[in-house]
Parts: C-alpha cells; sequence; structure tokens
DNA sequence: CTGTTAGCGCTTTCAC
DNA sequence: GTGAAAGCGCTAACAG
C-alpha cells in the first residue's frame, strides 16, 4: 500500500541500500546517484517508515519523558524547552505523568523501556530502585532535571532548591524579618519541595529562630496558601514573614491577605519559589526565587544529546543555578547596621 | 543481546507464535503453555520489543498529539486527560508544539507520520490543505479538539466557543452592562479566540452596542490585559465591561484595576474565558466561561479509541459544552423586567 | 491448540 | 561507490 524504500529503488534503479545511504546522508554516495534517487523520492512521494528504521537502526530517535503533572506549569514549561530542542535535532518526545508517585513513574519506565526510546528525562532525583536498576541496565542516556543530587542515575540537570531556600531565608532575615513561618506542601510531596521546606528550616535553625508550630502543611494550591494565612493569623500576630515552598501557595496567601485586610508586607511578609508568571503580576509582586524552566528543558535536552553522541555520564551534571527575586511582597529596608537603619537615624 | 522472543519459545518448548499469543492476551492457548510460557518470560525477564511489534503488526500503540505550547495550562490540562485515559488502554502519547503556526503544525504532522502513530489528537479546527490532506490520506484517526466545526477531518470534540462567547455578553448586559469593549489577543492568533471574539461583537450587535473603538489588541498574558485596562481608561469612563478573550488577560486587567484603584465591578466589570485556577482565586473571583478541559481530553482519548475500534468517524464529534460562572467581578443585580427590577418596585 | 513460515521496511556488513 | 543479502524482533497466516 504505502511506497518502500524498494519502490524507489526500483524507479531509480539502484539497490535499496543506496537509497537508505541517501536518505541518511552517507557521504559515500556520487552526487549524481543522490540527486537521482532524491529525484524519485520526491516523484513517488516516498516518506521513510521509522518504525522500521528504528527496528533495524536500534535507534527509535524518540526521548522519553516523565513529570509530575503535564498541567502543571512548571514542568510543563521545562517540557517545552526540552521539546523545543529535541525537534531541532530530530528527535520527538514520548511523554507520560506519574501523579506525584514513584511506583506509578517505575510502572511508566518499565512501559516506555519497550518503546525503545534513545534516552530518558525524568523529573526530581527520587525514584525508586526499581526505576534506578532498570534505567541503568538499559543503558541509555538519563537525565534528571529540577533537583541535584551526587548519586544520579546517569546526569543531572537541575539547581539547589535546598540553598536557594536557604538563601532567601537569610536575605529576609537581613531585611529585618525575623518570626518566621513555613508554608509547605501536604499532598504530592516530592524530593523539591521537601528540599525547599528543609532549606528554610536549616536556614530558621542557623539564625536561632525557634520553628515550633511554625511550619504549616497545606496543599500545594491557592486554596492551601489561603488555609496557610489562616493558619498565621491563628498561630501569634507575630508572624511577620510566611515563607512558601511554591508560587502557588504565596500567591493564594497573598490573595487571602487581600481578603483579611492584611498588609503585605506591612503586617505580614510573603515570600514563593518557582517564579511563575502570576507572581510578578500580583499586588504586591511575589518575592520569589526563579529558575529558567525552558532553558532547563533545553539544558537537559543537550546533554541528553551529548550522551548519544557517546559523552560521558558525570559531564552532564549541570547546575543551572537560580535566581532570588525580590519584589515588594517582602521587606525592603536595609536593617543590617550600617546601612538603611543608620541612614534614618541620619535624617 | 537482549532477551528475545525466540529465547523465551526455546526455554519454554514451544514456538514463538506461541509466545506471541500469550502475550497478546489470544484465546487459543492452553492454559497449562500459558502458565508454562509466563514462567519462562518471567525468569528470563522477557520485555516484548514494541518496535518490532509495530512494524509486524502496523500497530504501534502510539497517538501523536500537537498543540500550540505545552506550557500553556489549558492545552497542558486537555493533554493530560488524554494522556491519562490513553494510558488506560495501553496506549501513550508523543508530542509537539506548534507555536500557534499552522505551518509548523504541518511539518511536525509530517514528522510524526513517519513514525506511524495510530492516531492523531490536534488542537483547533484551523490547519493547512496540507495537514488536511496528510492526515485524510493517512486513514488514521484523527481528532480536532477545544473548538467545533462542520468540517471536521475526522472527529471533533470541543465546544461552541463562539456560542459561550455571545452567551456571556448577552447574560451581562442584562445584569445592567451596557457600555462593553472587548480585549482580544493581538498575538498568538488562532481559531478558538477568534471565535470568542466574533461570539462578543455578535452579542454586541445582537444587542445594538456600537463597538466602534472598542476592540482593544493585546497581547495574551497579563501585562496585556493590564494595558487593555490602560487602554480602557484612555478611550472613555464610561466602559463599564472589559470582555476579554482569556483568562489571563482578564486577570491582567484586575490586578491592573487594583493598581489603579478602578472598582471592579463598580466602575469596571471584567469578564474572562477558561476558568483557569486562578480566576477563582483573584480578588473579586473572575467572571468567566469553564470548560472541563481534561475531561475533553479524556473524550478526545475515548472517541480516537471507538475510531481505532472500529467505529464511524461522524460518531466522534462530540460537543462538550461550556459553563458560565458568574462571579464578583461583574454585575449580579438582575435588571431585567419580569425579575429582580419588578421585585424592587413592589418593595 | 500450536509450530512453521513469511514477511513488516529499513540498515548494514560484505564483497565487487 | 554500490548491489546483494542477512537480519532487527515480532505478528499473522497457514497448516496440521
Amino acid at each position: 500500500m504505502s511506497v518502500t524504500i524498494a519502490d524507489v529503488a526500483k524507479l531509480a534503479n539502484v539497490g535499496a541500500g543506496t537509497v537508505s545511504r541517501v536518505l541518511n546522508g552517507s557521504k559515500s554516495v556520487s552526487e549524481e546517484t543522490r540527486a537521482q534517487v532524491l529525484a524519485c523520492i520526491q516523484q513517488l512521494g516516498y516518506r521513510p517508515n521509522l518504525v522500521a528504521r528504528g527496528l533495524a537502526a536500534k535507534r527509535t530517535g524518540m526521548v522519553a519523558a516523565i513529570i509530575p503533572s503535564i498541567g502543571y506549569t512548571q514542568h510543563a514549561e521545562a517540557i517545552q524547552g526540552l521539546s523545543d530542542f529535541l525537534h531541532e535535532h530530530g528527535l520527538r518526545l514520548m511523554i507520560g505523568h506519574c501523579g506525584y508517585s514513584a511506583e506509578n513513574e517505575a510502572r511508566i519506565v518499565s512501559d516506555f523501556l519497550e518503546r525503545r526510546p534513545d534516552a530518558f528525562y525524568l523529573t526530581g532525583t527520587s525514584h525508586t530502585a526499581d526505576t534506578r536498576r532498570m534505567l541503568r541496565q538499559s543503558g541509555i542516556p538519563v537525565v534528571e532535571a529540577a533537583n541535584l543530587t551526587d548519586d544520579p542515575i546517569d546526569c543531572v540537570v537541575g539547581y539547589d532548591n535546598f540553598d536557594a531556600a536557604r538563601q532567601v531565608v537569610h536575605l529576609l532575615h537581613a531585611r529585618g524579618h525575623r518570626n518566621i513561618a513555613v508554608a509547605t506542601s501536604l499532598h504530592d510531596p516530592n524530593d523539591r519541595t521537601a528540599a525547599r521546606r528543609d532549606g528554610y528550616l536549616a536556614a530558621c535553625a542557623d539564625l536561632g529562630i525557634d520553628m515550633t508550630e511554625r511550619l504549616i502543611a497545606c496543599t500545594n494550591s491557592f486554596a492551601g496558601g489561603a488555609a496557610a494565612v489562616a493558619q498565621v493569623a491563628r498561630l501569634s500576630p507575630a508572624i511577620d514573614l510566611l515563607v512558601c515552598v511554591t508560587d502557588v501557595i504565596a500567591v493564594g496567601a497573598i490573595l487571602e491577605c487581600q481578603r483579611r485586610g492584611i498588609a503585605v508586607p506591612g503586617q505580614l511578609g510573603v515570600c514563593g519559589f518557582d517564579d511563575l508568571p502570576i507572581a510578578a503580576a500580583i499586588n504586591p509582586a511575589l518575592t520569589t526565587i526563579g529558575v529558567d524552566r525552558v532553558g532547563m528543558g533545553r539544558t537537559a535536552g543537550q546533554v541528553l544529546l551529548q550522551r548519544l553522541g557517546g559523552a560521558a555520564a558525570m559531564s552532564g551534571s549541570v547546575d543551572v543555578g537560580f535566581d532570588i527575586r525580590e519584589h515588594a511582597s517582602t521587606r525592603s529596608e536595609i536593617s543590617a547596621p550600617g546601612e538603611g537603619a543608620t541612614k534614618e537615624l541620619r535624617e
């Protein structure tokens, strides 16, 4: 039914192998036969069957990606970057979502492996032993994204969630925030939000801030952020900063403050993590931690491509960094001794 | 290197065909040989090669999907539903994004077709002639989603963007809004936002509202919505309703109103389209048009599955409907004669 | 019920 | 430089 390589070969009076060589841009084909073959391909409207090629060449040109949720902006953007990059290099994406469950992830990995992808993209650095074993023994390049680890399955492209969280608390402490509460995701726990929470707590420990009854569990949603503010109000009016493991929670918190007439950052500072588009748009704009997610996806693709080209594994461990973006949702006064505070005294 | 069906057959002392039958759940295998084969599969850790199966069976078990942008919540959610459904039925997704360009879409379609997917998912109902031709002649089921059309490539699962937009304007007119402006997406034009814009304009025409200088072009972003409000302020203080083709624009508009101290809906009503999570969270909550996007994705998968099972094409044209969700961003008084207005007069 | 035999459409030695 | 041939791993008749 469909036109095959044999049809082209027949029409061009060459062997199937030659057509294949033309198709794959082999150097060892004379200019004239190449032109001849190309013409016949054109004429017949021939389109290669990549499934057959995949079987014969043991390269399918597919990359498998698993993310927790396709609908969650953060991961979708990374996939967008990955997809972009792969497309530019003739690779295509097959995608699955595991709903924040490592067991689901393992199931999907097993399933995807049967389709012989050339490489694998995983979200986060925490996977079941099964996942690690299957992937390692498959021998294909694997990149874990959105976090860092010393013990990657193969490669890792991400940023230090723990360190970012720790740094932002230190910064906001320097800005004068003293009484801190942490809003942390209750459902969908994962290595990234866990690292953020731990980073927040570590900073508080560094600073000698007592966090007893200051860890607020909520869902990762706008409603969760609202609930966190309600909890803060219940706990103590002294709390002057709510650090959230995601922007979604933080935005929900700010909106709830608007409703309750709580001044932000006057009465309560709010800070998030992710720098979603809404973070900059909201009133007041949200102090948050940004990472170039699309870029991270692209970089992950790049690392995979290098590995496919034979590069060693660990060459592909890249820290894409993060960026603390201070906005109006937290205090901006410099309270450090020789700075703003002093200035005020002078005037 | 890898263990194949032949290895299993040898160990189980059966033919390769029998192993294949067991794998595919054929009825015509005795219970004992089945058990025997299963045991050997287990023992050898055999995993079928789906690429080979795809070549032999001419079914790859893959569905190709193209959306404008993976990072845009709306489409990502539909894909989430589609992916969910397909996974439950042993099908996997390969995905590409075309950046709102029909030419890119055509290119990706051509590319994906070479990988022999069993079915195709497209966003919207507006495609190049090439796309339509390639897909039609490929003979595989195709579903177009997120809009409706009388002339689908094959099947369509969506809702009537035009009608929804028209209805909401009529409703808000009944609520007392009279002086209407439309904020429409400037970049990324597509059949869905175009239909919405036309629906808004049609309703205004129905109602005899003069829309000269009332069509505001902006980018589909929070900043675009803010710019639209600035434009409204510039145009006329009489404008009392800004209807937007997307929630993103509408939310940007509301946030800008907050900044400018414009009372919503007192001075200016705002209404959106999509019912994104942020719509319900913002202050005031946004009146918008909702559709179950995840459900739509699932339904699209269902239609595809039916077609794969041999169902006729047009059986798969389904209108998933929409839902006008009135919230505090628009007026709620009933101004229609026999309703609230009359009641007030009586009292 | 089950073994055998052809391919599916392409790539890749291996000679010429 | 190029043709011929041997698979890649699996499914799908076709006999028995």
